[in-house]
DNA sequence: CCTACCGATCGGTAGG
DNA sequence: CCTACCGATCGGTAGG
């Protein structure tokens, strides 16, 4: 008699990476043990190693797939038609939609990701430089045409990023405010600083 | 003879403290070992318990010091005449101010505060509880009387809290960029973004 | 302020 | 997937 015991194995590795996401998130990396995702996941610590080959290998997992998600998002966007400013506002929906959609995941990629080893930690440096690049030659665009203020595009691009970092901190599902008010509210805020009035 | 050697202990403590703040934004509290910021004061590991009783009094007194600093200002601030506009724009200088002065220990008050165990943690939760509260009521304030547009405060006050939490881990004295253009661009996006327009 | 050293816990391996 | 166990490193103490 044959049991089938294969149907559900790859969703046992996306099971120990959102478990340590979480962790990670609530303890950081490096307070979180193997034995404290093993115990999350029902397991005993060396069966993670089924899965994963190291614990950095999942920090390595979690940070890149995200970064992904972001270029992408960053992608769709640049082939996009419209001015500086409507590029603008397609990015900030992108970062609420992200960090509402998949907050545990988000955490890793805004402070985690500097327990990367070489040559994984260049590698995301060079990432997340090449995204604040493109993300900055939009701002760039948009204040040389005068749509958008006089900024140093620097410091407006690293105030946008920051500005929905607690998002990922604070958002849960079921909330009274609903993704729909935040994404008005900082939008809107976002948007009337930047973007020339007259 | 007699040889003065009393004219210092007083800064080995603060060094020692300004070192584990470093040390605490460079590789975080957790991934920060007694025997590494022992070397970082050229000591052994055992010499720092003559200054500190243990790892986390170093991180409490970080906390602690930074979040009065935080409420020092505040507390200035609402004594202050003058509309919710004008304590909005005050507040986010402070931040600002803050965030340039003693960028080492910010970071702590950030994100490592959630290594503090109880019953510090809570106390901590606390005041940070009450810091914002106290910001959120002038956000409140001005948004009633008409002078802030209607967002909901809490979106508010969040995303003013985040918008500056890159400098401290960005500014560095000597920069092209000066603390007088971030006050400048940060300032005027907020408010632009914030206050009501005509 | 140091040397010597403690028990606990870490990431990870061997072997089945 | 487990039990048994490894060397390394941790925060901290004893004793001088």
């Amino acid at each position: 008699m044959t049991t089938i015991t294969t149907i559900e194995p790859p969703s046992k590795r996306a099971e120990i990476r959102e478990a340590a996401a979480q962790l990670f998130r609530d303890k950081g990396y490096a307070a979180t043990s193997m034995r404290d995702l093993a115990e999350a996941v029902g397991l005993k610590a060396p069966s993670i190693y089924n899965h994963f080959a190291s614990k950095e290998e999942i920090l390595r997992s979690i940070c890149f797939d995200n970064a992904q998600r972001f270029l992408n998002g960053l992608s769709q966007i640049e082939r996009m038609p419209g001015s500086a400013a409507d590029k603008l506002r397609a990015l900030i929906r992108l970062h609420i939609l992200i960090a509402t959609e998949d907050a545990t995941s988000v955490i890793a990629i805004n402070d985690e990701w500097r327990h990367l080893t070489e040559p994984y930690l260049s590698r995301f440096v060079a990432i997340r430089r090449e995204y604040e690049q493109r993300f900055k030659a939009i701002v760039e665009q948009g204040v040389q045409c005068g749509k958008l203020r006089n900024v140093h595009p620097h410091i407006a691009v690293h105030t946008i990023f920051s500005s929905m970092r607690w998002l990922h901190d604070w958002y849960k599902p079921g909330k009274s405010i609903t993704p729909t008010d935040i994404e008005r509210d900082i939008e809107g805020i976002l948007m009337e600083g930047l973007v020339c009035g007259e």
